[in-house]
DNA sequence: AACTGAATCAACCGCATTCTA
DNA sequence: ATAGAATGCGGTTGATTCAGT
């Protein structure tokens, strides 16, 4: 059995809004703001309730609504912003301006989760060719890291594509420090996706460090603990080998890695998605 | 032209959170 | 401190439009 919806147990109307009762919730809130929006409707003399008419407003006859097909910028925004964000569709809409939650919404059911799905089918594609000719030579000398130009192509209609001399060159500013390699990925622009954390922190060009299975989780961070630019990826364990990305460990130094509450594990965890990499989180 | 399935998007529902008395 | 009201939010629905046959 079906809850009856609340306005019509009241006797007030659903349904599509009629261009007559848009201009009297208008004028209403033009001349007496929405304060209360339970009292609103019977104030502006509409058979509606007030929830309705706050979705109307909110969703539709703002002025600052901004009409029409979202331009591509906004859909990267939308796609790193969920990433680090998830579902909050609200959280999301403030960072664009003129976009409402449930356009937003509707925007990532009907074309972004297509997209991003289709882009992860490519990749896995790509990483099943590259494992299956892994008697080659070459590639069984080869750096797991050999695979990320074809995986920044399978996701290229997330970030701009690197050229093949970009590639060289990010594998090239790969350095050694302690016994292990620190890569940098020249080519993400890590301070629009994470613009709230500040300049400061994106000063340096973010690092991968590769690293062994065996090894403890590293933990590194800067001293206002907030994200350095390290991620640790392991590159030598062979039992792992069936992995389809190097893991990836979070770099926190001088911080408990148990204590890491919720929120900064999420935005750990889309860092280290944004870096290329895919793993569930319990293998962290 | 008619039909059908897919895509789109406005609107609704109900739960969660915040506010207020 | 607490209960009820108000509001916010995310998931879902269903009417409409579009594209393919």
């Amino acid at each position: 059995m079906v809850r009856a919806p609340c306005c019509e147990k009241m006797g007030l109307k659903r349904g599509p809004w009629t261009p007559e009762e848009d201009k009297i919730l208008v004028s209403h809130i033009e001349k007496k703001g929405h304060e209360n929006w339970r009292a609103l409707p019977r104030q502006a003399g509409l058979l509606r309730c007030g929830k309705s008419c706050r979705l109307r407003w909110t969703n539709y006859l703002r002025p600052d609504i901004k009409r029409g097909n979202f331009s591509r910028e906004e859909e990267e925004t939308i796609i790193q912003l969920h990433e680090m964000l998830g579902n909050r569709w609200s959280a999301i809409a403030a960072k664009l301006p003129g976009r409402t939650d449930n356009e937003i919404k509707n925007v990532w059911h009907t074309h972004l989760k297509k997209r991003l799905k289709q882009n992860q089918a490519n990749t896995e594609i790509i990483l099943q060719s590259t494992t299956s000719d892994s008697k080659s030579p070459r590639q069984s000398e080869s750096s797991d890291l050999d695979i990320l130009p074809s995986l920044h192509q399978a996701c290229a209609p997330m970030s701009p594509q690197p050229s093949s001399s970009e590639f060289s060159s990010l594998t090239d500013a790969s350095v050694t420090v302690n016994n292990i390699s620190h890569i940098k990925i020249d080519d993400m622009d890590l301070s629009e996706s994470f613009p709230e954390f500040g300049e400061s922190i994106w000063s340096e060009p973010p690092l991968v460090k590769t690293t062994s299975w065996s090894e403890p989780p590293l933990v590194e961070t800067t001293s206002n603990n907030m994200p350095s630019n390290l991620l640790t990826v392991s590159a030598d364990d062979q039992s792992q080998a069936q992995s389809q990305f190097n893991p990836v460990e979070i770099v926190d130094l001088g911080c408990n890695y148990d204590s890491i509450i919720d929120d900064d594990m999420d935005f750990w965890y889309n860092l280290f998605i944004r870096a290329g990499g895919s793993a569930e989180l319990s293998e962290f």
